[in-house]
DNA sequence: TTGGAACAG
DNA sequence: AATTCTGTTCCAA
């Protein structure tokens, strides 16, 4: 039986454990007085974000009500008027849903702490991690002396002599590692709203777990706040003080005390706050159950979550703080203030095409030239939505382009947080080649044929179901229906002037052959097979016989993937039984069981009877025979399983940053 | 559907 | 500047 830790059980009323409601679809904050707002509905004002409001000069500060320009933007935006005589053709600011609280997360050096955690010894060695002529990442011991990212090994090996450098080119453990990572902060958010990009980054969507926690607040005790990582089961999560963030803010907190403005429990200021604690938590958890440290970021959308997570790094987290507006005394919107210092190419979405054309469609009204940042676009005369779609778009270039950059150069960031998928859309295996290694079809047969095995066994460790582990013949998920072939040149066209990016691969794509789904066939005959019979093809199609073809890259990849039918459930209810099973593992640290001594000091709360049968059922029974050997944290008060206390540990040291 | 461009780490 | 080895999304044909 469990005992619970639970400090605010008095809060716990029974009509609260259906909270929150699912919220309303509304973009928008409605033009209502605010005598005739609902009272329920007062937090999600206050906490939304009202116009952004910009000190572009030719703009006031006042807000007015009038005429609506809609750039496109599917929410309303109130008219920003001023002087009357250029109102008609201004820009209207886009309006932010600050409704969401999205955390960051980034792992530090992810490749170099792959290596670092399989073999803790590299730890205190300064470490690079080659692919090739290149070192892609280093650990912060070895940036401490010089070297980074995308350096030559040659210079890494003079600057730093004593460097251990490991070989990267596979990156089979990395993606692993990713994975495992990604499962498991998965294992905590409620609705699973995990976005992964690339291997080292997540962004986390956790509204629903914070407005729930902010809901149950305590507001007479809220240094010793408990933070509830499962509704249905009250004794899981930990404790906090819900009076002052955890980890750094952005702007940096001034006073000595960086306490709370309000403590009114429904401001933005409170639920990031919150947010500030749970990133506090998953980092722990993240460091002391898998060894990696991350940085993190906490703010309202992907787009400053991300960007404020990079403030403080390594190891470290920053909250991008409220006012994320313009209030009527004078206090400048942080959003604005934090995002206007970056430089455009920065700024996540906008990429070098995109920023050279912002530059010199700028830079003709400014006379700045290479530098430029987001305040030098955002403050251009003239700009605007139909201008930016002007100047960005074109063949080829994404529709509502100028939309979109209007929302990113004022902070706003609408895109949700998707759900990571249980499939990737596609495999692909390439490799660079040297001078020479290219030169006859029999060699890049041979070459071929490598990536070909490669694919074939990435196939089978991401597309297949290995059955429960009994006799039954695994599945496939997913058959990719396409195969395509992808070279390039090894001398980049370094063409003329700017045009030049690395846009320089051609592809062809064929029917992927079903006999690669044949499991009874091995890898390597059937990698002969197609490569014999599809991919040569495929590179004739690419390459005439004749011209002397000379390939610095090849690359093989399947995509096209189409699920496999009917066995969707199984596999999504299988998935959330393994969650479930991992995160009570985990949780379960935090959970104190039943033990003569323990009983002793914490009598059971008398409410605990009411709701037991909720949220109990008897899984943990395996656990009942284990010894309690649990401490008490002397600066928070929680029990801790001795085993749990390292990680606990961790969480107040990373708080006094 | 194919092939490429642009974005990301 | 582009280097590695991937991966996603979008557009035009």
């Amino acid at each position: 039986m469990f005992v619970p830790f639970f400090r605010e059980f008095q809060q716990f009323q029974p009509q609260q454990w259906e909270q929150p409601q699912p919220q309303p679809q509304l973009l928008v904050p409605q033009a209502q007085p605010q005598s005739l707002q609902p009272q329920s509905r007062q937090a999600f004002r206050d906490s939304r974000n009202r116009l952004a409001c910009h000190d572009n000069p030719h703009l006031s500060q006042q807000s007015v009500s009038g005429p609506i320009h809609d750039f496109g933007l599917e929410s309303q935006s109130t008219f920003h008027g001023g002087d009357c005589a250029h109102s008609e053709s201004m820009a209207v600011a886009p309006v932010r849903d600050d409704r969401r609280i999205v955390l960051h997360l980034d792992y530090d050096c992810f490749y170099a702490s792959v290596f670092e955690v399989e073999q803790p010894a590299l730890k205190s060695q300064p470490l690079a991690v080659q692919q090739k002529q290149i070192v892609v990442t280093c650990n912060y011991e070895a940036r401490r002396r010089g070297l980074h990212k995308l350096q030559l090994i040659k210079d890494a090996k003079r600057i730093c002599p004593e460097v251990v450098i490991v070989l990267g080119e596979d990156l089979t453990k990395f993606r692993d590692a990713s994975k495992e990572i990604y499962h498991f902060i998965r294992s905590f958010i409620w609705g699973g709203r995990v976005e992964r990009l690339g291997f080292d980054e997540l962004s986390l969507d956790v509204t629903e777990m914070i407005d729930y926690n902010v809901e149950l607040l305590n507001r007479n005790d809220m240094t010793t706040s408990f933070f509830h990582l499962n509704r249905n089961d009250p004794t899981v999560g930990f404790t906090y003080d819900a009076t002052r963030y955890h980890g750094c803010t952005y702007p940096p907190s001034e006073g000595e005390s960086p306490t709370l403005a309000s403590s009114d429990p429904s401001t933005l200021e409170m639920r990031l706050l919150v947010g500030s604690h749970l990133m506090a938590y998953l980092r722990s958890q993240l460091e002391y159950e898998k060894g990696f440290t991350a940085t993190g970021g906490i703010s309202t959308s992907k787009l400053l979550a991300k960007l404020v997570g990079s403030v403080h790094k390594p190891n470290q987290q920053t909250t991008l703080v409220p006012p994320y507006e313009f209030t009527s005394d004078g206090k400048e919107s942080n959003v604005i203030q934090f995002i206007d210092a970056h430089e455009i190419r920065k700024i996540p979405g906008i990429g070098s095409r995109l920023a050279q054309k912002l530059r010199t469609r700028v830079a003709e009204k400014n006379a700045g030239e290479e530098e430029m940042t987001v305040r030098d676009v955002r403050l251009c005369p003239g700009i605007s939505p139909p201008l930016l779609e002007k100047t960005l778009g074109g063949p080829g270039a994404a529709k509502g382009i100028g939309q979109r950059i209007w929302g990113i150069i004022h902070g706003v960031d609408n895109t949700e947080v998707i759900e990571g998928r249980d499939l990737p859309t596609q495999i692909s295996i390439e490799d660079t080649y040297g001078r020479g290694r290219l030169d006859s079809p029999e060699s890049v047969r041979r070459e071929l044929t490598v990536l070909a095995k490669s694919l074939l066994r990435r196939m089978r460790t991401d597309l297949l179901d290995k059955g429960d582990g009994n006799e039954e013949q695994p599945r496939w998920l997913a058959h990719p229906r396409t195969l395509r072939l992808s070279t390039r040149p090894r001398n980049a066209p370094e063409t003329d002037g700017v045009r030049t990016y690395n846009a320089n691969r051609i592809s062809r794509s064929a029917p992927l052959p079903s006999l690669v789904f044949n499991l009874d066939e091995s890898i390597d005959s059937l990698a002969e097979r197609i490569v014999q019979d599809h991919v040569m093809g495929m590179f004739r199609r690419l390459h005439a016989e004749k011209s002397g073809w000379d390939l610095g890259l090849m690359n093989i990849a399947v995509t096209n993937m189409v699920e496999s039918a009917g066995d969707q459930k199984q596999s999504s209810g299988r998935d959330i039984g393994k969650m479930f099973q991992q995160q009570e593992s985990i949780l379960r640290q935090w959970t104190v069981h039943e033990s003569d001594d323990h009983l002793a000091r914490k009598p059971e709360p008398e409410v605990l009877e009411e709701s037991d049968s909720g949220w109990q059922d008897g899984d943990e029974d395996e656990d009942h025979d284990a010894p309690l050997l649990s401490i008490e944290c002397n600066l928070c008060g929680a029990p801790i399983p001795h085993f749990a206390q390292q990680a606990h540990e961790l969480y107040h040291a990373s708080a006094e940053v």
